[in-house]
RNA sequence: GGGCUCGUAGCUCAGUUGGUUAGAGCGCGUCGCUGAUAACGACGAGGUCCGAGGUUCGAAUCCUCGCGGGCCCA
């Protein structure tokens, strides 16, 4: 069957949907599972996509990887590189079985906002009001829905997955898996409920972790105080008549940047070793840290918008804008120790417990450079007020209810939000003469990372995971090889740092904690599955039954207290952190629990890749801990993080800054096989820029020089019938541009082992990058004209056969890659040419190198004619000679052996390129340049030490012709620098040349490259007919003429010069142009026609017409 | 606040144990080449190597201190 013929200006996108409906009727996935079934397996474990919205482009980095190293080990020899080859030449052992299974998350709070949204929601009395039922449903059917779409987009991606076969980690099966692991943990004691002030986000109602709080950070203004702390007098002493009991005149400055939170103050922090002063103001005097007192103040954060931020002023002018003050006294903080005080809001019921006990406290923790030295503490309204309070028994004020509004036993601030409380706490302050001053102070504060409201530390009863076994996690993280090697350590980092493992969340759609806690006597249960719960059941199980392990219907059993009795036990209302969900998939999805067996061939995984941003105290984490949990080692053996996609300048892809970039608008427009190469051959560690500059790029410096090079070849094998099993030729045969491009083409082979089984594979895609520059910039440029000729002489046929060779091979290596445009070009190159062969090109084995046909010297010679090309170009730049024009001499001064060797065996291809008539090689430059001499410095450095100006003083002064000559003899020389001879070598100096008259001359180091600039009248005239050749081709092409049509051509001209040479180069000409007439008068009946300048005043009419 | 890391051309990035005139790709300009090419080639413009000190004959490179960005932790 001939070859299709090939249009060089392919649509890609549409291309890649024909291949995927081919793969669809060819059941092409299919047949590659049957063709590995039972052969060694290579196991890939998939982190589940969050199935919440549809995919963006930056979701296809990883999901190229996971596809391109999927398909790679699908066809890979086992022992790369060498793998094992039969007799007949193909590979013996080759391709693995591989699971294919794709992940989906779909439990958690993302889902429930956009469900809450969808509905208009505003709380969680709105989901109850709605039914928690109906609500949980909606959640599973939005993530059922965006599953499917994310399904349809990553088999338009390319992914080739068993996507019937893909796992949910709402699954009933995962679910149970999580509740085996818990139970686990709890027999090991390690569950435990904690009471701790933390994030909460009170739209949500829920406590933030830890990892969820990194992501939530924002900048914002928030109302800061200086409030006073009013100090009581001491006892009335006999005759002391200055001051009235009731009225203290000494105060405690204290500064917050959460003024609601002295609702619930219990005591005030000073670190005792630094230096307080006693301010005298009016008849007021006040405590406050000496360096806070002095110091200038900075807000935290700046914006680019410096005027939006005012600055803070100092505490000293805060005192000087209210009047005269002075320093009365500098005391250490351990004198303020233990003072009593009057709380801010004492007359709160609320705040009754605290009155007591209000006291100034040692902190070690107070700064001189934040507020004022003292420090405000309310255990119940922060984390570091919690630790402190706990370590001191200090009372534990908590005045918010779950949606952060006040209780009602705090007076003004009941039923309102802690946000929306500041400025009358302010003005209630300012009233009862507490307030010194307020400010608006910008700084970093958390927010939910999901629905952005602002965080509060709130006092809350939470489940953890002690993780006080994070060693035995450690030992796991160093049993795998992490890429980039950084990474190892980072997850280290993370879990020495890390806290217990909070596992609750007081929400709906999630895993139900297996929790069943009895209120009578505080004994709680952990129910390792499903039926465990069945055989504890004393009520409610009829109502479960039927239903998946969620609220509200598993909140329905009730079990036996087996401490006290008690026939209530309920459920714990709250649902599980989702990264739980994620984190047993090792187990769940791979058949732990039900088949032991099949488990344990594939497990641990070879392989994960992830975006890592994130995922060290996320998916790897969770990973690990629940791994390590079960079966004590790490399920992965070689973990690998990328980067994160950016937009075209660098910036992050957000939806809310409007630069992300759809998955389906990306396909369409650039299509995926750019896509995929883009991400491919980023290293993985650096962020990749994604948008239209970087994919044309990749369009334009690799697609299509490949794209071309297959097009050329295949419509030229189209005319010319080229058949792949016919058309072979001897090893003998082939040309040494042949033999060379071979050994690139099999050092690829060896490359592309050597990065796919290392998963380094952006390293060959570089490697590859070039290889196709050179393929087509240099093998075909140069072997162009081998296949133009008529029949099948062995060059021709040598020609055919290495390229098809260097095709096919090259596009076999890349198809993991790019595996759309590979499938065409392999469906019009070998399967409609071929029979017994593969239907797919994936369905092929990769080929192992043959190292028998890898030439290094070759390789080098190659290389060293294209830089002296290059000089030579560079010379008859300098010679303002444009190439068309011939010259009658090329002479190369080589710097070394390979170049002279590279200019002798491709003499001819030299006079071509450069259209010389002559190349000479000459050993040595004498009289050909002037001399300049240079000190080279690394070397004459440490010989001449501190002499070194001397000596280059010395060096200006040699007469370098003369000196190059010497060396060029052999003769030793020496430099007199400070009164000693010091001998010079050959490599301490630095030697450049120019040249003489009538020629032009580049050089690079040792080699020196020179082109005749004289033009004989004969040279001028073969210019000028290359001239009118040029201007008859491109008339040809704008004439919409085929390769092989021949032409009537007429050339007419008054000009004298042009005349002489069309005249001598008649033949020529009529060769170049297939032209089968060529006439010196106007040809009437021509389609095509045109006045051409070909110099100035030199003018030619040029007309033709297709001929017979 | 602590740790890590980065700062080089308009942009994205190389730059080896310190050593000649600091490079590449993209973009820009000039010229050239082309019947596979949406290309390609040659040349050119474009640099406070973040700043300030120090070590050294010599610093983009090593040291110290700043400034700025990123990541991680608090």
């Amino acid at each position: 069957m001939p070859f299709d013929k090939v249009d060089p200006k392919v649509d890609f996108p549409a291309m890649e949907r024909d291949i995927l409906s081919f793969w669809g009727e060819t059941h092409a996935f299919d047949k590659l599972r049957e063709i590995n079934r039972g052969k060694p397996k290579w196991s890939f474990l998939d982190g589940p996509i969050t199935a919440n919205n549809p995919m963006g482009v930056h979701h296809a980095w990883g999901r190229t990887y996971k596809d391109l190293y999927q398909r790679y080990f699908a066809a890979s020899p086992w022992t790369a590189p060498e793998g094992e080859r039969r007799k007949d030449g193909k590979l013996a052992s080759w391709g693995h079985e591989l699971r294919y299974q794709n992940g989906f998350d779909c439990q958690g709070l993302w889902v429930e906002v956009e469900v809450e949204k969808e509905h208009g929601f505003a709380s969680k009395k709105d989901i109850e009001g709605y039914g928690i039922g109906e609500f949980v449903e909606e959640c599973k059917a939005r993530a059922q829905k965006f599953a499917g779409i994310q399904t349809e987009q990553s088999k338009r991606l390319g992914q080739w997955m068993d996507w019937d076969n893909s796992y949910y980690t709402m699954s009933d099966e995962n679910n149970y898996s999580i509740w085996a692991f818990l139970k686990k943990c709890h027999e090991k004691g390690l569950i435990y409920k904690g009471v701790d002030v933390m994030p909460w986000c009170p739209r949500c109602g829920t406590g933030i972790s830890q990892m969820e709080m990194n992501e939530g950070y924002r900048e914002v203004a928030h109302t800061s105080v200086f409030v006073l702390f009013p100090i009581p007098p001491p006892p009335l002493t006999r005759g002391d008549t200055r001051r009235s009991p009731d009225s203290p005149k000494e105060f405690l400055l204290v500064w917050t940047t959460t003024p609601w939170t002295l609702s619930s103050n219990v005591a005030a922090a000073v670190k005792p070793d630094m230096t307080y002063v006693k301010v005298k103001q009016g008849d007021r005097y006040y405590y406050l840290g000496k360096a806070n007192f002095e110091a200038a103040r900075s807000q935290p954060v700046q914006t680019a918008d410096k005027s939006k931020i005012p600055g803070l002023t100092p505490i000293q002018s805060l005192f000087k804008n209210n009047g005269a003050f002075e320093v009365v006294e500098e005391l250490p903080g351990s004198k303020l120790v233990d003072l009593r005080y009057h709380g801010p809001f004492d007359s709160l019921p609320g705040a009754a417990e605290a009155v007591p006990v209000h006291r100034v406290i040692a902190w070690d923790s107070v700064t001189e450079s934040e507020g004022t030295g003292i420090v405000h503490i309310a255990p119940g309204c922060g984390a570091e007020d919690y630790a402190l309070g706990k370590e001191l028994g200090l009372p534990r004020i908590a005045p918010l209810f779950e949606d952060g509004k006040f209780r009602p036993e705090f007076g003004f601030l009941a039923g309102r939000r802690f946000d929306q409380v500041a400025d009358d706490v302010v003005a209630d302050l300012k009233t009862r003469g507490l307030l010194f001053a307020k400010e608006q102070y910008w700084h970093r504060y958390p927010h939910c990372w999901r629905c952005k409201d602002e965080l509060v530390y709130r006092l809350v009863d939470e489940w953890f995971i002690n993780m006080n076994w994070r060693d035995e996690i450690m030992d796991s993280v160093r049993q795998a090889r992490w890429i980039p090697e950084w990474g190892l350590e980072r997850e280290l980092d993370w879990l020495r740092n890390m806290g217990d493992w909070m596992i609750s969340k007081k929400r709906y759609w999630g895993l139900a904690l297996p929790i069943w806690e009895c209120h009578e006597c505080g004994h709680f249960e952990i129910i390792g599955d499903r039926e465990e719960l069945k055989a504890l059941a004393v009520a409610g199980w009829d109502q479960f039954d039927g239903h998946s392990p969620h609220r509200p219907w598993v909140d329905e059993v009730k079990i036996r207290c087996p401490q006290c009795g008690n026939k209530n036990v309920s459920r714990v209302k709250d649902v599980g952190n989702p990264w739980l969900d994620a984190s047993i998939v090792s187990f769940s999805t791979m058949k732990y629990f039900t088949d032991r067996e099949s488990w344990q061939q594939w497990f641990p995984v070879d392989f994960v890749v992830e975006a890592f941003p994130g995922q060290f105290r996320n998916w790897f984490y969770a990973l690990l801990t629940v791994s390590t949990m079960m079966v004590g080692r790490s399920p992965f053996k070689v973990l690998k993080g990328h980067g994160l996609v950016m937009d075209d300048e660098g910036k992050p892809m957000h939806k809310s800054s409007g630069n992300a970039i759809e998955f389906n608008e990306a396909a369409n427009k650039i299509g995926v096989d750019v896509m995929r190469w883009l991400y491919a051959s980023t290293p993985p560690e650096r962020n990749v820029l994604f948008g239209p500059h970087h994919t044309d790029e990749v369009r334009r410096e690799f697609i299509l020089p490949l794209w071309n090079v297959y097009s050329f070849f295949c419509n030229l094998a189209r005319v010319d019938d080229f058949r792949p099993d016919v058309h072979t030729c001897t090893a003998a045969e082939r040309s040494l541009l042949d033999q060379w491009i071979l050994s690139d083409l099999n050092r690829l082979i060896q490359i592309a082992h050597a990065c796919y089984s290392r998963f380094e594979i952006h390293r060959f895609c570089e490697e590859a990058r070039a290889f196709i520059d050179v393929l087509s910039t240099w093998y075909v440029r140069r072997s162009r004209r081998r296949f133009y000729g008529e029949g099948w002489p062995a060059d021709k046929r040598a020609a055919y056969a290495t390229l098809y060779q260097v095709l096919t091979t090259f596009n076999r290596i890349i198809a993991p890659i790019v595996p759309f445009l590979t499938e065409s070009i392999y469906q019009n190159l070998v399967a409609r040419q071929c029979t017994d062969v593969p239907a797919s090109v994936h369905h092929v084995p990769i080929p192992i190198a043959d190292a028998g046909l890898i030439d290094e010297k070759l390789s080098s010679l190659v290389a060293s004619s294209l830089r002296l090309m290059s000089l030579a170009r560079s010379a008859r730049k300098e010679s303002n000679l444009k190439i068309r024009q011939p010259v009658a001499e090329l002479v190369v001064v080589p710097g070394n052996d390979t170049e002279r060797e590279a200019v002798e065996i491709f003499t001819d291809h030299f006079e071509e390129e450069i259209n010389v008539k002559k190349v000479r090689v000459r050993a040595d430059r004498d009289g050909l340049c002037s001399v300049k001499v240079a000190p080279n410095n690394k070397l004459l450095g440490p010989k001449f030490g501190r002499n070194l100006q001397a000596a280059k003083a010395a060096i200006a002064a040699i007469d370098g012709v003369a000196l190059d000559q010497r060396l060029a003899r052999g003769e030793s020389i020496s430099l007199a620098v400070a009164g000693a001879d010091v001998p010079i070598e050959l490599g301490d100096l630095v030697i450049t040349r120019s040249y003489g008259e009538g020629w032009a001359g580049a050089a690079d180091g040792a080699t020196v490259v020179l082109i005749d600039t004289r033009i004989t009248p004969e040279l001028r005239n073969e210019g000028l007919a290359r001239d009118i050749v040029r201007n008859v081709q491109n008339l040809r092409k704008d004439a919409g003429l085929d390769l092989a049509d021949r032409i009537r051509l007429s050339l007419v001209t008054d000009s004298a010069i042009l005349r002489g040479a069309i005249d001598q180069f008649l033949e020529y000409i009529a060769a170049e142009t297939l032209a089968s007439e060529i006439m010196d008068e106007p040809l009437h009946s021509a389609a095509s026609k045109a006045e051409v300048k070909i110099e100035p005043n030199q003018s030619v009419d040029i007309a033709l017409v297709r001929a017979g």
